[in-house]
DNA sequence: CTTGCACAGGTACATTTGTACGTGTACGAT
DNA sequence: ATCGTACACGTACAAATGTACCTGTGCAAG
């Protein structure tokens, strides 16, 4: 695997509503943007067009309108940044990140639980390997 | 407090560097840099300078050498950085990378146990609130 | 004194990114 | 047959970014 440019911020908003939606159209990616922060329908359709230029999405034409497919795994890619990301502020660790979401960020209760479970299960895991 | 444009890749990197060291010179910053992921002297300076114009950094002459500071909180820039990744990456949601950097990256033991007790005190101060 | 380092500061420049306009065309309504 | 609508697709272009060279100058060694 040849690693691929990387995404831009732009080019991940619209990935991110690709692997939310499955194969889509330009308008439908467009029109599932969030309120407030709506692009152009053009920008979204340059967007897709480099997505699929780097390598992150196909299409093919259905008809007249052309649909869209994300073709890397969100997976891939949040590892990826976020590892750029951890790489860059943390100096690798992940910790601190992980710190700060929880610290800075609210947590709900649930999600507290969710944790927990998470975390037991890990320790868990450590004690036997 | 008016957005200063965001801090580019290269700029984080070098930032970083800055809040470890305190001030410090462009040579210090660019001895400092994790071996290889050398970026030229030269970048290192124009980093800097971009950093100071933006107003992430300021610097004095000191006798032939300048030594630039951290004008912002290395958790001022943390926070909007992430903010700004929790929002693209994950709509907002800040448990899914939270997730992501349990599962998919390595938490020692040491760690899990300070996430365990995190997690406890967010409990009961939740169960007071 | 002369030469060479070590830096500061200015300048350069190709890419990438954000953002979008304009043209051409197929299809459905008039 | 004609028009408006909805797209695809090519093109545009300024700003941001990554990356670095070049020039000048003071200091220190010869």
């Amino acid at each position: 695997m040849v690693d691929k440019p990387g995404l831009s911020k732009g080019e991940m908003t619209v990935a991110r509503i690709l692997w939310e939606h499955g194969p889509a159209t330009v308008r439908t990616i467009h029109d599932a943007q969030a309120d407030g922060q709506q692009m152009d329908f053009a920008t979204v359709q340059t967007y897709l067009r480099r997505l699929e230029s780097k390598g992150y999405a196909s299409s093919v034409l259905e008809g007249k309108t052309r649909v869209y497919s994300a073709k890397t795994k969100a997976k891939t890619v949040i590892r990826k940044t976020v590892d750029e990301l951890v790489s860059r502020l943390f100096g690798g660790q992940s910790m601190p990140l992980v710190r700060h979401l929880i610290e800075e960020r609210g947590v709900s209760a649930d999600e507290l639980a969710e944790l927990r479970l998470l975390i037991e299960r890990l320790e868990e895991e450590g004690k036997q390997s």
